[in-house]
DNA sequence: ATGCATGAGCG
DNA sequence: GCTCATGCATA
């Protein structure tokens, strides 16, 4: 069972058809500890895209995906890298899934050498893909750089929305059928009239969330205050958003659609047949997250900003609804890496973020993964780095302090000496600000301890001796 | 809410 | 082969 490595999408149609594979977890588990995930595929997706059919395959292929299981490693136990490393990487692997901070602070403490320098901001016409052009709302032009991240810091968007519409979902429509407008039909919930909506004042609910300490930007943007109006679009609309306003931005446009009872999808979807531009449910909320890169936050924000105001205002001539049609295309199945190869693939990140081919090819080899799926996670884990909102930065004193003294260190550490061109930097600048000017929670660290009790899978070897230079576990 | 994936552009 | 914008599929 190990071939898989030669080839990772092979049309396994024959397979398919009869049936499923099966997940190597049974095999792997059964056998050694160490297994790895697998990867069910589907269909050669990918040989020719051209070729391909329906799309709601993925659907039928859902069910019935055929796939061929990598085999699992076995040996990779024996290869361990070193003791920290290890640890550390199981950590940030454990981490990853619910608390932030993954490797960064860490990977960036350790090893001060590593350039990942190179930002976008060469290129700056933003159209994407190419199935439906949509018309440029431009407004990249000029958005200096992406590193102007570091902004307030406020934000638990998601402490005060909390969850998501699991089920009350759609109630509201899901065909573009009668769509009134804002490609939507009137929200169920909106019992609120707009502008009462409205009426919050642009701080919102903050209750006794003291973060959001002044921003104090130099440059500011005028906003309009205009009699009943005053809300949101902190800026007009050909400014370059800075950071602070896109994260008020979306905070608010968060708090606005849920108010208006529409969900992610909603609003994608209503996107596209507004302004020709579909947008998932993911992208959505990845805006709202702040887990964009600057520029993207840029580009989407006037989109969401017209329908927001669309929203609330429940006028509109019915656009016209062409949806695009599905993208047909036939995808690989996700791949799921265990825990434990993610460990080893981040500890690899954290040496080095962009490794040879060759590099890529040996790891994959010794993981047990396909090439491709090695270099596509490090291409994902790269990207996930130069987000806003790298996943981890704490925002509120707390939460750094949640994470344990060696952030403390390490940003003191990276006071002194860090100016590094990426976000994280940026990011890391204002935490450090913030740090040091709020320090007033210190005392209570020692309730905190970090990471150790949040490892839900702790492997065999984070219990070997592991020196915590980086991760000060004291109890 | 996110992990892995695709594809356009750009060297 | 990388970066970036995006999204399917999934936890």
């Amino acid at each position: 069972m190990a071939t898989a490595a030669s080839n990772p999408y092979l049309a396994s149609n024959s397979i398919l058809s009869s049936g499923s594979i099966i997940h190597s977890e049974s095999l792997g588990s059964g056998m050694q500890p160490g297994s790895i995930a697998v990867t069910s595929v589907s269909g050669g997706y990918r040989g020719d895209p051209k070729m391909v059919q329906s799309d709601f395959m993925q659907g039928a292929m859902a069910s019935s995906n055929g796939g061929h299981m990598l085999s699992h490693a076995h040996q990779w136990v024996t290869s361990l890298p070193h003791a920290a490393a290890a640890a550390a990487a199981a950590a940030v692997a454990a981490a990853e899934a619910a608390s932030p901070w993954s490797s960064s602070p860490v990977g960036m403490a350790g090893s001060p050498q590593q350039q990942d320098v190179k930002n976008n901001s060469s290129r700056e016409d933003l159209h994407s893909s190419g199935a439906l052009h949509h018309r440029p709302s431009h407004l990249g032009a000029h958005q200096t750089h992406q590193g102007a991240w570091g902004g307030s810091s406020a934000a638990h968007i998601q402490t005060i929305t909390g969850g998501q519409q699991p089920s009350q979902q759609s109630l509201i429509y899901s065909q573009p059928g009668g769509f009134t407008v804002n490609g939507m039909l009137n929200a169920p919930g909106s019992l609120v009239h707009p502008s009462l909506v409205r009426g919050d004042t642009p701080e919102m609910e903050h209750g006794n969330h003291h973060h959001h300490h002044h921003h104090q930007h130099a440059h500011h943007h005028h906003q309009q205050h205009h009699s009943g109006v005053s809300s949101h679009d902190s800026h007009s609309d050909e400014d370059t958003p800075t950071s602070d306003d896109l994260e008020q931005f979306a905070k608010q446009f968060k708090q606005r659609r849920i108010k208006l009872g529409f969900t992610q999808a909603d609003v994608g979807l209503a996107l596209g047949t507004l302004y020709g531009n579909v947008f998932s449910q993911t992208t959505i909320c990845r805006f709202e997250a702040l887990q964009l890169s600057f520029k993207n936050m840029c580009k989407l924000k006037p989109l969401l900003n017209k329908w927001l105001e669309e929203a609330d205002s429940t006028t509109g001539s019915p656009t016209s609804i062409d949806k695009i049609a599905a993208q047909g295309r036939k995808r690989k199945k996700r791949t799921s890496i265990e825990v434990s190869v993610k460990g080893a693939l981040e500890s690899h990140f954290l040496k080095c973020p962009k490794p040879a081919a060759q590099e890529i090819t040996s790891l994959a080899d010794n993981l047990q993964l396909e090439k491709e799926v090695v270099r596509v996670w490090f291409c994902n884990r790269r990207q996930k780095e130069k987000r806003m909102t790298p996943p981890g930065v704490p925002q509120t004193p707390e939460d750094v302090y949640s994470q344990g003294t060696f952030l403390i260190d390490y940003l003191k550490d990276a006071s002194l000496n860090d100016e590094r061109d990426d976000q994280r930097v940026t990011a890391t600048h204002s935490l450090r600000q913030m740090l040091l000017q709020d320090h007033t929670g210190i005392q209570q660290l020692d309730r905190y301890v970090g990471f150790r009790e949040e490892a839900k899978e702790v492997p065999s070897w984070n219990q070997t001796r592991c020196h915590q230079h980086m991760i000060p576990l004291r109890d």
